[in-house]
DNA sequence: AGCACGCCGACT
DNA sequence: GTCGGCGTGCTC
């Protein structure tokens, strides 16, 4: 290793200059590539380490690189490295995923980098501490006084051990100044208690659920695949209930057998409380869980766990891929279509794909996993790049559910109303079964927009081109862009006219009000992101639902994902159009995905479930493939539909995004853009063109989308034409390569 | 990303 | 006459 640390030469009549060792080191900035150190005479330096490094005044951590960026620095300008921390390594295939994932995203190394090191890991894990009895006190001191207080203290520690603080605290029943005190006194001595054992390790023998000859099968293939200790991908397809994640739970087993680590990414991590029950039963403990909002201890802990291999399986969110695995041998991406998996600020990228990329450095298995894979996903199984798994089947003989369109053109809701006379039925007859009901309809707050009935104005965020969401129980409106809030006015602020801002549309707390009225019998549970926080509520609602203690459902998205109703025997869908309005490329894709999950919350046991779709366009082929359960036609359609103009996958896409403070501004920058743009066979330049949301947080922005036939390396181009402009101060320019969103 | 250096307005 | 605005540029 020490040869990739070059020597640097000695000019010629200079023998008495000492011989410096160049380090290069990677900082967590967005500098263009590693600066130069010297590495201290006596102080060994192996790419991976952490290290401690004065830059400008400061002292700074980074990583000590394989090479530099080639440019020779002075020597005299070389700064000594400070120190190496007490921290393991980089492994070597983290490295080379930070410089893959920089150079594809078009981000600097460091800024990768920083998601590397952003887990604030870095610092050894301070132990925990604890009292044991104090070492019998020297003469000198008056003998303390004993209070009922310390005496139980005492009392708890008679057996010599020592106890943490908050347990001595609570068995005792004192408070925590009560023990400072006598650890002063020197009655009690605080020690640093035994490290807490790493995460237990999982037992890929334990007795885990019985598979269904098709589940045996795929899960035979995994293994094979983690078996084989090389880089394979995988879709592991299979409808809601086809016990996708009992098969590829004994994919992590297989990896656990050979004693190496595995990897699970899920879209929503604060709703995996039913995923880690699963885990349990599997394999009888729990897995080390990892997202960014992490309490800093439990992080520490986590980061130094999974460096020293102590942490056989993470499941996590996308942020878990730049943890330091020592010996990956398997990524699972659950439910690989979700866009939650794409990071829209700061570095830009798409998790799923990162997953494979990460996966080929480790030399590991990957297994894409989903009941409506993405087109991309598909696109590379059809082409062989990845193998194919497909569990036909619901597990357990229940059935799919079954679908119906309600056409609101035919049977329209009351006026004020959202719910057709047929939906109101349906709920209506369930709930009288002593069955479960849910509606779904993706928008949070009470009306997604606020309209003054006496001028027309419509209530408008400042910073976004969007409308501000009434949200009635808390009686604001809200952007759901860049969460600014006021108060509902009781004027219009244009006219002036009291009494006359109305609520247009429906959002859950509406239909929540409209379900009181109609139901009022029914026990209702919403959910919604911003009313159910944290995975503790979604466990609860998850348990409230579990044991009946809910007759109707009603929420958003997070409905949708992955939830084990088994007494929910009718989904309604409030508005099925509503993913299908606006120019975006998948929005059909992502409309079918959507519903397709959301429909699987129904009839998952012994009852038959049901699911009716309210549409104002039926025909649309969404609703037909749907109605039909042709998902693989439906895909086969899309796909037609996007071969020819070369649209992912069949071809690449990338977006600059040009923000400014003035629309001028944006408008002068993306325009310079547009001259500059690369043309060439297989090769388009689209717009400069107002961006989907032409003004966020008070940002002007632009778009100007890149695209180009599957053979064009993007990167290259992208680099090329930015560096031809440049781009004025306070402009900045996005670089999205394979947007999803478009906005 | 920080952070200092640097050249133009309202204050002790 | 100084304190301080944040524009520009550097950090190995």
């Amino acid at each position: 290793m020490q040869d990739l640390l070059h020597d640097v030469s000695i000019p010629a009549g200079s023998r008495r200059q000492k011989r410096l060792r160049r380090a290069p080191v990677l900082l967590p900035y967005p500098f263009p590539a590693p600066f130069d150190y010297a590495a201290p005479e006596g102080m060994a330096l192996e790419p991976g380490d952490i290290v401690l490094v004065p830059l400008n005044r400061r002292q700074e951590v980074g990583v000590v690189w394989d090479e530099g960026a080639g440019d020779e620095v002075p020597e005299r300008k070389l700064k000594p490295v400070s120190a190496v921390l007490d921290a393991p390594r980089m492994p070597a295939d983290l490295r080379r995923f930070v410089d893959w994932m920089a150079a594809y995203t078009l981000a600097s190394q460091g800024e990768v980098l920083a998601m590397a090191l952003r887990v604030n890991a870095l610092a050894a894990p301070r132990p925990a501490m604890g009292y044991r009895l104090g070492a019998p006190t020297d003469a000198t001191h008056a003998a303390p006084r004993m209070t009922p207080q310390r005496q139980r203290v005492l009392e708890s520690l008679a057996d010599g051990l020592a106890r943490p603080v908050g347990e001595l605290a609570r068995v005792a029943g004192v408070s925590g100044a009560v023990l400072r005190a006598m650890a002063e006194a020197g009655m009690i001595e605080a020690v640093p208690l035994a490290a807490s054992p790493a995460f237990a390790l999982p037992d890929p023998a334990y007795p885990g659920p019985v598979l269904s000859p098709a589940q045996a099968e795929a899960a035979a293939s995994l293994r094979q695949a983690v078996s084989d200790r090389r880089f394979s991908a995988t879709l592991l397809e299979g409808v809601t209930g086809s016990g996708k994640t009992e098969v590829y739970l004994e994919a992590v087993a297989a990896c656990l057998a050979q004693e190496r680590q595995a990897l699970v990414l899920l879209p929503e991590i604060a709703l995996s409380a039913q995923w880690l029950a699963r885990f349990e039963a599997r394999f009888g403990v729990a897995p080390a869980v990892w997202h960014s909002d992490l309490a800093s201890r439990v992080r520490r802990r986590t980061w130094r766990a999974v460096a020293e291999g102590q942490a056989p399986v993470v499941v996590g969110a996308r942020s878990a891929l730049f943890l330091p695995f020592t010996e990956l041998g398997l990524v699972v991406v659950d439910e690989e279509h979700e866009t939650a998996f794409k990071q829209e600020e700061g570095v830009i990228y798409h998790a799923r794909d990162m997953a494979v990329v990460r996966a080929r450095l480790a030399e590991a298995a990957v297994v894409l996993v989903s009941a409506t894979p993405s087109l991309e996903t598909l696109t590379n199984a059809h082409a062989g790049r990845y193998r194919h798994l497909v569990l036909p089947q619901r597990h357990g003989g229940a059935e799919l559910p079954r679908i119906g369109l309600i056409d609101l053109r035919a049977h329209p809701p009351p006026r004020g109303r959202f719910i057709s006379p047929p939906l109101e039925e349906a709920v209506r007859e369930t709930l009288g079964r002593g069955e479960q009901a849910m509606l779904f309809l993706n928008r949070r707050g009470y009306a997604p927009l606020t309209l003054c009935r006496a001028c027309g104005h419509r209530m408008q965020c400042t910073q976004c081109t969007a409308w501000l969401v009434e949200h009635r129980t808390r009686g604001t409106l809200q952007c759901h862009h860049c969460g600014n809030q006021e108060p509902i006015p009781a004027a219009c602020p244009v006219c002036g006219a009291a009494h006359s801002l109305t609520p247009i549309g429906p959002g859950v707390e509406r239909i929540v009000e409209e379900c009181t009225a109609l139901f009022p019998a029914a026990r209702l549970l919403a959910m919604a992101s911003d009313t159910m926080q944290g995975p503790n509520a979604a466990a609860a609602a998850a348990h409230a639902v579990a044991e009946r203690m809910v007759d109707l459902i009603i929420g958003t998205q997070i409905v949708a994902k992955g939830w084990h109703f088994p007494h929910l025997t009718l989904v309604g869908v409030v508005d099925a159009d509503l993913g299908l309005a606006g120019g975006d490329l998948r929005a059909s894709e992502r409309t079918m995905q959507l519903l397709h999950q959301v429909a699987g919350r129904a009839g998952r046991a012994e009852h038959p479930g049901r699911v009716l779709l309210q549409s104002f366009a039926p025909e649309h082929p969404v609703m037909q493939a749907l109605l039909a359960g042709d998902i693989e036609g439906f895909m086969v359609q899309e796909a037609a539909a996007r071969a020819p103009g070369h649209w992912p996958p069949y071809g690449r896409l990338a977006a600059l995004i040009v923000s400014a403070e003035t629309a001028q501004a944006a408008d002068e920058a993306a325009r310079d853009l547009g001259r500059a743009a690369p043309h060439g066979e297989g090769i388009t330049v689209l717009g400069p063109a107002p961006a989907p949301l032409a003004l966020l947080r008070g940002r002007h922005r632009r778009r100007l989308l890149l695209k180009t036939r599957r053979d064009v390396a993007v990167q290259g181009l992208l680099r090329a034409w930015l560096a031809k402009v440049a781009v004025p101060r306070g402009v900045r320019v996005d670089v999205d390569v394979d947007p999803v969103s478009f906005l």
